[in-house]
DNA sequence: CTCAACTTGTTCCATTTGGAACAATGTGGC
DNA sequence: GCCACATTGTTCCAAATGGAACAAGTTGAG
């Protein structure tokens, strides 16, 4: 089943994105937008997950305790989303949380089984869209990307947010 | 003035990016986030267009005549956003509708010298911030960078949306 | 020609989003 | 010890967002 082509009234979006002035950066966003929003969607769809949860639950299953401020810098997402995240996240089981003793501020939040079962449904519903985006790539193409971006994300972690 | 080390708890963002399960998409995100939201932000404090606004001026930049239906495919953005963002900039004098005498149901939109100026503008405040995320770059994964997300980019316009 | 199916652009509405202010707690200079 | 200042997590609220339904227009099969 051949594909429609990516043509509307004669604008190829394809060789668009390719004469845009901004360096990478449009690029970018445009195949983050392709990978991204429609795995959130389905995520949403098949879960009932939102950014932030499924984010606060990646983040969990990381790293085995955090404070919903780590969870917000790991994300760049604002603390009031992480926040309303932690409480869904709570009422659904998926996630604990303990007052931190030393630090009467902030709170010590743990993935549950549950969470971690939840967390691998979501990881497998955002690998098949990631798949399909990034299956046009060989082999070299991966490791240069990969070799890029973990540069980039070590830049951008210490930038301002 | 040294940068504060990307701590949190003994949590370092930038490893944590470089264990997460998923292939690219994490990170491509989350570098997106760093460059893209920030941007955003600062295009909306220094001009007060907001997202859906200033990327209808970026592509009436590049072509000369779009409908409102090439721009949310060429930004993957759903029609009702571009639907406002076109009669906000109607509004600004930024770009000029003219209906298309072929098909009644499309307009022909076009940008005005108001709305190019406006368009430099926010390219100037965009490339600062991608500027710096994107300084952490040698010539090599610049080039390398540019190649795959071409081909990332030229792919994802054949998905579905 | 006719009618069903489709496309474009729009409005309506519920949800998501994030800035700002806040209380509670911790920190450091003196 | 005390007090100004920073940090965490929260609530409130206005704005942005995107799905769904819609009218107007186009297309194509028969």
């Amino acid at each position: 089943m051949a594909k429609k082509p990516p043509q509307t009234n004669g604008i190829d979006v394809g060789a668009f994105l390719n004469s845009v002035g901004l360096q990478h950066a449009y690029r970018m966003s445009y195949v983050t937008s392709a990978v991204v929003a429609p795995g959130y969607d389905a995520v949403k769809r098949e879960t009932g997950l939102i950014r932030g949860e499924y984010l606060l639950l990646l983040c969990l299953a990381q790293e085995p305790v955090l404070t919903a401020q780590d969870v917000a810098r790991m994300t760049r997402r604002p603390r009031n989303s992480i926040s309303r995240a932690v409480h869904r996240m709570l009422d659904e089981g998926y996630i604990d949380r303990a007052p931190d003793p030393s630090d009467g501020r902030q709170a010590r939040l743990t993935i549950t089984d549950k969470g971690r079962a939840m967390q691998a449904r979501v990881e497998a519903i955002l690998a098949v869209r990631e798949d399909e985006v990034f299956a046009a790539l060989n082999a070299k193409d991966h490791a240069d990307l990969d070799r890029v971006l973990r540069k980039l994300a070590a830049h951008a972690s210490g930038l301002a947010t």
